[in-house]
DNA sequence: CGTTGGATTGGCT
DNA sequence: GCCAATCCAACGC
């Protein structure tokens, strides 16, 4: 059995907590016992005095999970179809957290092809809609505790790989590059502006020249 | 109370 | 590459 991360963990800025969630696994009991499992692979930072953050204009009745104890799920619905969901870092009152982006599938993969729709593993865990899709994560979930819930939560895992840093998707500012993902991991979504996918490289054959 | 657009996804051109 | 789907929070009057 791996140890789940502590509170503590999680009462810091999210621009720390956030690259060190890479490698940790998120395990998610759904309520007839199916026990689903992912490696988190990339995830995305949010901060108080941050324009892109839900939280920058005070404290409502969707954000206000984020401005609770730091170890708890926030999850909100958006484009009138998904999910995303956040780890709350920072202590309570503060307004801050994790958008967890995309997960490695490690356990639960055809209760997860199921929930999805979709069968190839890279297509499960592959982006913050896609994510609490095949953990069955919505509403229900907002605000579970992560240390101490029997839902969900996050259990020590083991980051190989380096940690790549770039701009937030879908959040107009580059100025903060707090998008955090494992350098070359398959189940990193493609995200808009993307990993800085140095476009792919395909072997010329005979060199055209002129 | 009406309007706007979003921390997205998937299907089609 | 473009765009519809489909809800609702936030904000202005």
């Amino acid at each position: 059995m791996s140890r789940r991360l502590p509170r503590s963990f999680y009462a810091r800025p999210a621009t720390e907590v956030a690259p060190e969630l890479l490698g940790h696994v998120l395990v998610r009991v759904l309520a007839d016992g199916t026990r689903l499992a992912a490696r988190l692979v990339e995830v995305e930072a949010y901060e108080p005095d941050d324009p892109g953050s839900h939280a920058f204009r005070g404290m409502t009745p969707r954000n206000a999970v984020m401005f609770g104890p730091p170890g708890h799920l926030y999850v909100y619905f958006t484009y009138g179809m998904h999910f995303c969901m956040n780890a709350v870092t920072r202590r309570s009152g503060q307004g801050s957290a994790v958008l967890l982006r995309a997960g490695e599938p490690l356990e639960g993969l055809d209760t997860m092809r199921r929930q999805r729709g979709r069968d190839r593993a890279t297509e499960l865990c592959a982006g913050p809609g896609r994510f609490t899709q095949a953990l069955g994560i919505a509403r229900p979930e907002n605000d579970a505790d992560l240390v101490r819930g029997h839902d969900v939560w996050v259990a020590e895992g083991a980051r190989t790989e380096p940690v790549a840093v770039g701009i937030r998707v879908g959040v107009h500012d580059t100025s903060r590059s707090w998008r955090f993902w494992l350098e070359g991991n398959p189940f990193v979504s493609r995200g808009r502006p993307g990993p800085p996918t140095p476009k792919q490289r395909r072997p010329s054959r005979a060199a055209p020249r002129s």
